[in-house]
DNA sequence: TCAAAAGTGTTCGTTTTACACCCATGT
DNA sequence: ACATGGGTGTAAAACGAACACTTTTGA
């Protein structure tokens, strides 16, 4: 090992991976052991957004590595995917931001570049436990939304409410005011990491914001080949820590200029009336930022 | 000088310093030998958007300098402030992203944390010329977006055009299409820093873009304590290269929730009918992101 | 039969956009 | 007087939010 220049900061890479849940997955006790503990083993939670993190020294944590000579920041985080977190599966990383703080590692001065992306749970579930504890932590959820909203009466004044902290905007042209559980000294993560993971959800939020297809966005299918609006809408929702109007959200989806297109299918697994199947409507290969 | 360790990146950070300059500030002729030199000296720019660039080996640069083990981020670019370009006022800086290719920097391995701000004029025309030849490059003005929307007849399509790129959405949902200098082979300045200038610009352009106050975002009042609403307007269409229209303009300014109030003073020092003087409604201090 | 979920019609208010016109000053 | 830039009125179009209603299935 060669001995580390202190006159200079060291690079790293955290990552803040991302993947949804739903009440089925959530449902299996195998799963179950491996989410945040403090989230009652018992509570509903419906279709839940999770962060992957492992187990750190004096807490959890994300999965991070330093950057090598020879390699880029998106290079590190497929190192990370593929050597701490077992992933062989292609996923799309983006870039979150720098933490900088000179004291945000207690051992030695290490600058990290966060990153963040989306993966399936299918592709992730078999990675889970092993070694490092590989685990899931809650970052929000339809209960989790729905909880706040009764507290604060109602999500008119917040644009966007999440387990890692909230945005609002309390007078239109002065800016936003944003409270995080660094703020509250009520870390979920160590270090700085509950501020990665919120920077990161409010990305992720940018993907489901807009007019452009998410999906492509996040490089991942994430709800398969086909799936009902309200499935979409839901994911959405819960991505984003807002809830909307079921016609508002249909008529959106269904302008010509959106990212959906009918398949003819149906499907009537469920209650109620047979869903309209949609799929997307363009490839997910060379999406532009 | 400590040997270096060549299995880790350093880390530079690298300066997009905006600045705006009036068609009397380039009257000056020895403000006019410091600007780009394929500028045909007699032409009439207008307001301009220039960036603050020095003398590299091959070329033109944005200043910048490797991150020391006890400093931020943003200590670096105060640092590259005070010690390369000499400015003093205080400024507040920005990140723009990290530049990580691996050839980026043909000597060694560095990766830059490009940063930059927005700098008033009359702060910055002492430091030009000098040593390291402190000049500018131009971004934009609006005889480039005339030119441009001429060109292409309108700019409909464009949502911003300058000198280092431009972007447009040819399909409302499939995503925007960027064009840079670099993918014309016809760069500007050396290394990436073509890229670097144009993504810093995007990000002036979403602080225009905005209902917030755009000058808290930048940190400076660009355009002094008092100005007609004509005068935000062109700086505004400069700086997102855009062209608004001046009745939308002054309705979405003037609605209660702007970040302008009237004061009671009109100016008549120019032709037409006075035109009556704005302020800024908050101090600029204690900015949000 | 009824609860649950999908899907549609209609209204109303706000925002955006465009166009036209009036106003006050320097030259 | 008239060109120049400041400022206002109005109306169509587009958009978003809300509400109520119909439809079709599984349980």
């Amino acid at each position: 090992m060669t001995e580390i220049d202190q006159s200079r900061p060291q690079l790293a890479v955290d990552l803040a991976l991302f993947t949804m849940l739903t009440e089925a997955d959530l449902a299996d006790s195998r799963v179950r052991e491996l989410v945040s503990p403090e989230i009652k083993p018992d509570s509903e939670l419906g279709l839940s957004l999770f962060v992957v993190t492992m187990q750190g020294k004096t807490g959890r944590k994300l999965p991070g590595a330093l950057v090598e000579g020879h390699e880029q920041i998106a290079d590190a985080g497929y190192r990370i995917l593929r050597e701490v977190l077992g992933i062989e599966v292609s996923i799309r990383l983006r870039e979150i931001g720098t933490f900088d703080k000179v004291d945000r590692d207690p051992n030695s001065r290490v600058i990290s570049i966060a990153s963040w992306g989306y993966i399936r749970f299918l592709d992730l579930v078999k990675m889970l436990g092993g070694r490092d504890q590989v685990g899931l932590e809650l970052v929000n959820s339809s209960q989790v939304i729905n909880q706040f909203a009764a507290e604060q009466g109602g999500l008119e004044e917040f644009d966007g409410v999440s387990r890692f902290g909230f945005r609002y905007a309390p007078t239109p042209s002065r800016g936003h005011v944003k409270q995080l559980t660094s703020d509250l000294g009520a870390l979920i993560l160590e270090q700085d990491h509950d501020q990665m993971v919120f920077y990161a959800w409010r990305k992720l939020r940018y993907a489901f914001g807009g007019k452009l297809d998410p999906f492509r966005y996040l490089g991942v299918k994430a709800l398969g080949e086909e799936f009902r609006l309200s499935d979409l809408q839901e994911f959405q929702d819960v991505a984003c820590g807002i809830k909307t109007h079921r016609d508002q959200f249909r008529r959106q989806m269904l302008n010509p200029s959106s990212f959906i297109v009918e398949t003819k299918k149906t499907d009537s697994s469920r209650q109620g009336k047979p869903a309209a199947l949609y799929t997307l409507s363009a490839p997910l290969e060379a999406g532009n930022e």
